[in-house]
DNA sequence: ATAATATATATCAGATGTGATATATATTTA
DNA sequence: TAAATATATATCACATCTGATATATATTAT
């Protein structure tokens, strides 16, 4: 991984080099980490279209400061989280699914 | 939601008439369920053709009993360790994406 | 330019998810 | 049928994720 994206993942909360520096993460572990990015990057673009983050938050019961976390790609963010954010935007099954295909 | 489906979510632990019990689960809530729901059955089908409870949660850190609660639809196991799990059963991202995309 | 609105960052107490352990119950094998 | 192996259920201390709050900083509208 180079060192801006790497620095990148970093100044989001996600641990790369806990342990020594040319320790890369598993093949799964940099899977599960793209899935996340990408449903953050989704939710970002179809929230944006329809109403503020404030009103997508009210709509999940959760906060606008946990939606700017969730947009952000932020690792304190669980895949859940964002999956509920995403259907409420009117994200189908088949859309989040396709979210996730485009990763591989 | 017809009585035994219920039945048999609330055994496995999903609060469906935490509040009076004519109210349903709104179509978002459900959509998350199902998707719980099919990445489970998912990794049990794929997990059984390849290893044991206890060879998976080893690969991923976890415990057979953890595995058990996630093959078998547990509320308490969260998507991302069902992601984890399937991951380690060698599914590729558009794998998991047409599971989630089957729900629809 | 400034007021209004939207988003980002920081902190925290409480809720939820976790792996571990013990052990009960199935299932498979000898 | 016995033993061996696999899976299910129960409990728990600990870690992670949560919504809430306060507030800083962008962005947009007037």
């Amino acid at each position: 991984m180079d060192q801006a994206k790497k620095e990148r993942l970093e100044s989001k909360g996600w641990k790369i080099g806990t342990v020594p520096d040319f320790l890369e993460l598993t093949p799964q572990e940099t899977i599960l980490v793209e899935i996340k990015l990408a449903l953050s990057q989704s939710l970002k673009e179809r929230r944006r279209k329809l109403m503020t983050q404030r009103e997508l938050a009210s709509k999940i019961s959760s906060s606008q400061p946990r939606i700017a976390k969730a947009e952000s790609g932020d690792a304190s963010v669980s895949i859940e989280l964002l999956i509920r954010a995403i259907l409420a935007t009117g994200a189908t099954p088949q859309d989040i699914g396709q979210v996730i295909a485009d990763v591989g």
